[in-house]
DNA sequence: TAGATTGTTAATCGATTAACAATC
DNA sequence: TAGATTGTTAATCGATTAACAATC
């Protein structure tokens, strides 16, 4: 029955509302409203009723969302609700930053390998994590089931090292290297990219 | 004239664009069509035309567009023709890996101050520059000009942050805290969070 | 019950793509 | 000239928003 296609607009939305909800369960708040979401996410209430409409029937009419049953439904959705095995190549001052979001995603999302090309930075410790040489990602990867690639090389090496995910079975990749990778069309491949972020905004200098 | 809206979604083309153009000036190509950039970049020739389109006609018939000057031409209408001073506040692993951009970014933007809530920062040499106290924050910004400002602190201190930066006359804000920040509607904000980027990729995992 | 809020349909708005005359 | 490629219009596709019956 998943027929209907679910655009990646709404996919990008979703993280969105659950950490907002996290938030709100923290405070423990037991019910909000798409209107609540809205004023607090700058979104319109109608898309994200919509948006949540398309997995089930996740309210109430009249009272709203109970906050821990929209958590638990938004990270099954998210396939959040098993933690996610995350491999990290780049052990530079991007990398290294990275690997400190680990405390954050628990639950979610764990950076369970880190590797590098060079020499002098294999051994090193970064978050209770040895970074491991190129020679080993395979077989590293394919152990520890990993399942999402994040890259932090230049983007020189960006290309490679996808090639390299790629081959070890990756489902995803997050590349932060300023480069528009190419993988096939099974691998899904977001760009996260600082520099075309920052130079979009300077268009909006007066 | 400048009556027609342009969209977000083509000003975050134009970087994308502007870095390719500048790799195939650095191999001195001359001359490049829409097809070319298509495929190297995963776009549709025809969006890539209108795109430019909307800021003039940069192209030749039957040639294609000369490389040098639409790099001229994009730097220009993303006003990077000058080098725009940026700030950064948050001197952690995340806000130290950023200016290392620095050289990445030269003619474009440069980041001249770094701000830190923390005592022990402070002081604290990233790229050759000091870490300063916050409370010098707005002399500081105001003296160089700053337009720019980057927030890399922990989500509970970003929406300060970012009421510092408004205070003091900055006119974009690229935030990477987890979290939506508020800011006058006269000011741009762009959110950069890599953990709902990370948990939007989950989604597609089979 | 009255008030609130959902889920959903229809209307609107906007962005992408196809097609082609113009022309280098 | 013949082939290539732009700039632009029209067609398509998709996403957002408004509106409201259903109902808690």
């Amino acid at each position: 029955m998943k027929t209907i296609k679910i655009s990646e607009a709404v996919v990008r939305r979703l993280p969105i509302y659950l950490r907002f909800l996290n938030e709100l369960s923290k405070k423990n708040v037991q019910t909000v409203s798409s209107q609540d979401l809205g004023v607090k996410l700058d979104l319109n209430p109608a898309q994200i009723r919509k948006d949540l409409a398309y997995f089930g029937e996740f309210g109430k009419k009249g009272i709203g969302y109970d906050v821990d049953y929209l958590i638990e439904k938004i990270r099954q959705i998210l396939k959040l609700d098993k933690v996610i095995p995350v491999a990290l190549v780049g052990a530079g001052n991007l990398g290294r930053a990275l690997c400190n979001y680990n405390a954050y995603l628990k639950d979610n999302m764990k950076i369970v390998a880190v590797f590098d090309a060079q020499e002098n930075k294999i051994g090193e410790s970064i978050n209770n994590l040895k970074v491991k040489p190129m020679s080993e990602l395979n077989e590293v990867i394919q152990e520890a089931k990993v399942r999402i690639g994040i890259i932090t090389v230049p983007a020189a090496e960006a290309q490679q090292v996808a090639d390299r995910f790629v081959e070890s079975g990756v489902e995803a990749i997050l590349n932060f290297a300023p480069l528009i990778i190419k993988v096939p069309s099974e691998v899904r491949v977001h760009h996260a990219d600082f520099t075309t972020e920052l130079q979009s905004l300077a268009y909006y200098l007066d």
